[in-house]
DNA sequence: CCTATATGTTACTGATCGGTACCAAATCAA
DNA sequence: TTGATTTGGTACCGATCAGTAACATATAGG
């Protein structure tokens, strides 16, 4: 299996074993949390869909809110593992890993069930700083820009910090926007709009 | 006064004359909606801020649902004051239009105070596709980039459909960024990336 | 003045929220 | 088999949710 791009939910991959109890309820409460919105979904949704009860939630997650940001972790890692997929792939070959990258990124953005990235949905939907997922967040929002910034360094790229600036919020405008216009929108021209603008960067 | 940017809340203008219960309902609810999520706030919260109850309230709207969609409508209104603005302070001006623009969508979107678009981040939280709320963001952003796409056009720039979608993505993006991120990140170098885009969508 | 309409107040509904106490059943290690 | 740990089930907690009924008080217009 190959990683996806992520920063959706999907898999579920039926388990021939049945999970533990904690990883069903993480499956189910990444597909809710991601779906109908964190604060939409209360623990006793989240444990009948994990075919289990609220106690034996609490007993692996001791609230809500760390459930949370065990749910944003997961798919942070994930994302990671991404990255790592893409330099084995395409080992010094900066160009190609962008193009990959920007390739799965669109392809995220454009999913018609999709409903963007569960972790900028998050910070919009948890306003208080304090929240214990705020860290995980912001750390990995960074992390994708630094990386996004690398590989444009890496393959050369004029003013490789600003164009991934420019690739970033271009990503997480067309994720947002695929939201709230949907997926007939500017947010299809995703990819065409990385190149031209990959292609203004590149030295004559 | 003239017309912000918007999409944030703000005001409050200290009316002198008391506003009318609806008017001061519809702003009470929509600094909190704004500040702190429209599915954390309630409606018993939203009645008290307004210094009124909850029966008022619902005379005046018919649901929470209801008074959530007339909070965007109205956001949405004061944004279409602004174009309106724009047009008549810089007529057959379009670059000059252009530049305000991004200027103020720059200053929008690095607001430490803001949390992004009230509209992008309803069609976040609001999950639900038949929410009334999501027809008023549709048309709402639909329009926001068809009329700065017709801005490009005036301005003579090159590809002025794809320069549109790029800035409004851009936009998109960096207020969502600020609010995963924070100010400090990339969304603070939106104005200068819109005109580095701008300026490769110059024709030559 | 009187009457109609708009607003305020209180109390309530039934549902759901996040979180817990308690005990029985299942599982697993020795 | 024994004994410890993990899980399931149920019933509950207090708080809050959106929404309403009934009644008292204003405020207006004639």
């Amino acid at each position: 299996m190959t990683p996806r791009f992520s920063t959706q939910t999907a898999e579920a991959d039926a388990a021939p074993v049945p999970m533990p109890p904690r990883e069903r309820i993480l499956t189910a409460a990444s597909d809710l949390f991601y779906r109908q919105g964190i604060r939409a979904v209360g623990v006793d949704a989240i444990a009948e869909a994990a075919g289990t009860n609220k106690m034996t939630l609490y007993r692996h997650f001791e609230s809500k809110d760390a459930l949370v940001a065990e749910y944003l972790r997961r798919l942070s890692g994930k994302s990671q593992k991404f990255w790592g997929y893409i330099e084995r792939e395409y080992p010094d070959n900066p160009r190609k890993q962008l193009g990959v990258w920007l390739e799965a990124a669109g392809q995220d953005a454009n999913d018609p069930q999709g409903r963007g990235c569960a972790l900028a949905n998050a910070a919009v939907e948890l306003a208080e700083k304090d929240h214990p997922a705020r860290r995980v967040i912001e750390e990995h929002k960074r992390a994708q820009r630094d990386r996004l910034a690398k590989l444009c360094a890496d393959a050369g790229l004029d003013q490789p910090e600003m164009l991934a600036d420019e690739l970033f919020l271009l990503l997480e405008g067309a994720r947002v926007c695929a939201q709230s216009i949907g997926t007939d929108s500017p947010c299809c021209r995703f990819v065409r709009m990385g190149e031209a603008i990959i292609a203004s960067h590149d030295k004559k």
